[in-house]
DNA sequence: TCCTTTTTTGCAACATCGTTGCATTTATCA
DNA sequence: TGATAAATGCAACGATGTTGCAAAAAAGGA
């Protein structure tokens, strides 16, 4: 079934609320992962400590992953379907455009598996590339998008 | 040759200040990454700006790389000897103790070819992986040291 | 629709992190 | 031991993130 912010809400037996409702229709329709301050800015009638709330309560529940882009910068972005209250499920690359400043899901790309040092025992990784995204190789685009 | 704080001044044409041998001193004694707090707290004198600037002229020169182990937190590590101003060649994976809270360049393990999607060019990589460090994998240690 | 219950919001207040401008101090070297 | 350039220390500011608490709003049943 094709989710919605509605849906993705009822199903996490979250209320419905604008601010709820907006940052879900935001990452449903850009395939990017956001940042705080992007969501805030793309909001309608922003509350910065609402929407810090909302985002804890999203990544608690499974609706959205914390992504790690290399930027120290924390994005958003949603979960594939499995991942729950219970469990994250998202165990893929992400790539960090230089020159948009887009981050993007590589969803294709799982965590490659190291070779670790004797000794150490690995239970999660990140993975976070740096480069130039599709869009952005050729001349054209030069400007950072605001989302 | 061996490293110390005032031969690696020396080689980057920086003065010899108290807070900047300070930090190198740290950073050679220390097989860890550190944040600027963890330095901070460690310092004798400390002054949180100096000690911002103090990190930004290392990496500048090639002294120290900026660490991203998936915390969003940043952290600090002495470069190889083959750093210098003009480029930085640190691309080995990094590890992050959940257990206490060490962050430490894994500098054998260096960065995974990946198979990305069509379209996108990579630059650069950081790996973070997370788990138990040698000394947190048996059960004594318990408690996050401050350095 | 209206009332009750529970969740969520909005605001104040605060803590941490990081940056810049500028006058003062200090390291270096002649 | 000065002269000079580099580095520090301080004030001031902006951005980010957290907590407590009273007010508002969502949900569901009468
Ligand atoms: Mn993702
Ligand atoms: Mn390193
Ligand atoms: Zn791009
Ligand atoms: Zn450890």
């Amino acid at each position: 079934m094709k989710q919605t912010p509605t849906s993705i809400l009822t199903n996490s037996n979250l209320r419905k609320t604008p601010i709820r409702l907006q940052v879900l229709q935001l990452l449903l329709r850009e395939e990017t992962a956001l940042s705080s301050q992007q969501l805030e800015s793309n909001l309608h009638k922003p509350d910065r400590i609402t929407l810090y709330r909302t985002l804890r309560t999203f990544e608690q529940k499974g609706i959205v992953h914390q992504v790690v882009d290399g930027t120290n910068n924390p994005k958003y972005a949603l979960c594939l379907n499995a991942c729950n209250e219970h469990q994250h499920l998202d165990q893929h690359a992400h790539f960090h455009c230089v020159q948009c400043g887009k981050t993007i899901c590589l969803t294709e790309v799982s965590q490659p598996s190291i070779h670790t040092p004797a000794g150490f025992v690995v239970q999660s990784s990140h993975l976070a590339l740096q480069g130039f995204c599709p869009d952005c190789i050729f001349k054209g685009k030069k400007k950072k998008s605001t989302l």
